[in-house]
DNA sequence: CTTGGTAATAACGTATACATTATTCCGGTT
DNA sequence: AACCGGAATAATGTATACGTTATTACCAAG
C-alpha cells in the first residue's frame, strides 16, 4: 500500500497579511549558525583546511548538532566547506588552478551582468549608488585605506549585479564572488596599488550609461581577467 | 572557559589506501532522498507546484525526516525546490521571465565552456563522444525519434561541459541545467523539428578542432540563445 | 450569510538518543 | 624492530521525542 497519508489541495495561494516578509522572517538556528560559520570562514578566523568537528561547532554555537549539520550542507553546496566523512566538516582551500576556473566563472557572469544592464539603459539616477561607490574608490586610494577600497569595490560589483536585472545571475555570481574574498584580502596588500581598477570603473559605467552593451561586457570582461591573472601570479 | 573540548591537530595528510573512493562511496539515506526526489521532479512525477510534507516524503521513502530534509536543503540550493516555513516542500514552477534568466546564466556559462574548450584544441579523438552524439542526434531526428534526440542532445551539452576543463563551471551549469530539463520535454513536441540543432553542433564540432575559440563562444551563444527564444515563445 | 475570536490540530524546528562504523591504540607474533 | 589483529573509542548518520507556532475548524455575534 503506498498509503498517502493525505491528499491536500495543495492550497495555491498563501495570500494573507499582504507582503511577502510581514515582518520577522524571525532566522532561525539554522539561518545563525550558517551566518555565523560564513563569517568565521569570510573573516579567515576559520583559515583554509581547518577542520572543526559538528559537536565542536554546535558547542560554540550553543546549539545541538542539528541546526549545525543543516548550515553545513548550505555551506557546501556554496564551496565553502567541504563535509568529511567522519571528521565533521572542512573549510576548503583555494588552490591556483581552482583560482582561474573560478574567476573564469565570475568574469563570464559579471560580464553578461554588465552587459544587459547597458541595454536595460538605466538612468544615471538608477545608477547612482554604482557610480559613488566608484567614486569612493577613488577616494579611498588617495587616502591610501585600502580596506575601504577594498570593501567600496566589493559593493560595485554587488551594485551592478543586483542592478543587472537578472536576479538567478546575481545569486551565483555572488556565491562565486564570495569563494575569492578571502585569496582578494590577503592579496590586497601584495599587490600594486589598483589604480586601474578605478579607471575601469569609470569607463565601464560610461559604456552602461551610453548603452554600449557590447563595449560594456567587454570593458567588464577584461577587468575580471586582468584581476584573475594578477591575483594568480601573486598566489 | 570557551571550552574548546579537545583540539585536534587537524589531521593534514588523510592518505591511506590510496584511491579516493576505495570502492563502495556507500550512499547515505540522504544521497537516497535526494536522487529519489530529484528524479520524481525531473521525471515530473512531482509536477511544478506539487506541495508535499516532509513527513509524507519520508513515509514514502521509508527513512525519517533527518535525511529528508538534508536532502531537500540540497535540492532548495540547487533551484528544484522551495522550503516552505510550515507546508513542507514546493517543487517549483518557472515562470517564462524566470527560463529567461535562467537561460541566459547557462548561456553565458556553455558558451564560455565551448570558447574554453575550442582554445584547449582538442585532438579529434578526445572530441569523439560529442562528434558521436552530434551523429546520434541526426540519425535520431531521421528516424523521428524525438526522445532519443533529446537524450542525445543532452549528452552532447554535457560532453561540453564535462571536457571543457573547468570542472566548477561544469557543475554550476549543469545545475543551472537541470532547471530547464522539464520545460524542455515538455515543449519537445510543441516546436518545429530541431534541424538547425544539428546543423549548430556540426558546426561548433567544427570550430572547435580548428581551435576558433571566438567562433566556437559565438556559434555556441547563439545557439543557446535562439533555443531560449524559441521556449519562451512557446510557453 | 458573513465575520471575528478561540480552541484544536498539525507540521515544523530543534534537541536528544542510539546504532553503526571508521579510527586509534596496544599487545602479541614473525 | 616492524607488522598485523582486535578491542576501545569517537564521531557520525539516522531515528525519535518534544515544545513552539502557524493553520484550520468551529462557534457566536452582527
Amino acid at each position: 500500500m503506498t498509503a498517502r497519508t493525505r491528499s491536500k489541495p495543495a492550497k495555491p495561494d498563501a495570500a494573507k497579511s499582504g507582503g511577502k516578509k510581514p515582518g520577522a522572517p524571525r532566522d532561525s538556528l539554522v539561518d545563525r549558525a550558517y551566518r555565523e560559520i560564513k563569517s568565521r570562514i569570510m573573516g579567515n578566523l576559520y583559515p583554509p583546511n581547518l577542520q572543526v568537528l559538528e559537536q565542536d561547532l554546535a558547542l560554540q554555537l550553543g546549539m545541538s548538532r542539528t541546526p549545525v549539520r543543516e548550515a553545513l550542507i548550505r555551506l557546501e553546496k556554496e564551496g565553502l566547506v567541504e563535509i568529511l566523512p567522519r571528521r565533521g566538516m572542512r573549510v576548503v582551500p583555494i588552490a591556483p588552478e581552482d583560482m582561474r576556473d573560478i574567476y573564469e566563472v565570475l568574469t563570464s557572469l559579471e560580464a553578461r551582468a554588465a552587459e544587459r544592464l547597458a541595454e536595460r539603459r538605466p538612468s544615471e539616477a538608477e545608477l547612482a549608488p554604482m557610480i559613488a561607490a566608484a567614486e569612493q574608490m577613488e577616494a579611498s586610494l588617495d587616502r591610501g585605506d585600502l580596506d575601504a577600497w577594498a570593501q567600496a569595490d566589493e559593493d560595485f560589483h554587488r551594485l551592478l549585479l543586483e542592478l543587472c536585472g537578472n536576479r538567478r545571475l546575481a545569486a551565483m555570481a555572488m556565491t562565486v564572488f564570495d569563494l575569492v574574498h578571502r585569496a582578494r584580502m590577503v592579496t590586497l596588500r601584495m599587490r600594486p596599488l589598483p589604480k586601474q581598477s578605478s579607471r575601469d570603473h569609470r569607463a565601464l559605467i560610461e559604456a552602461i550609461l551610453a548603452g554600449e552593451s557590447r563595449q560594456a561586457y567587454e570593458l567588464h570582461y577584461q577587468h575580471r581577467h586582468r584581476a584573475m591573472l594578477l591575483l594568480t601570479e601573486i598566489l
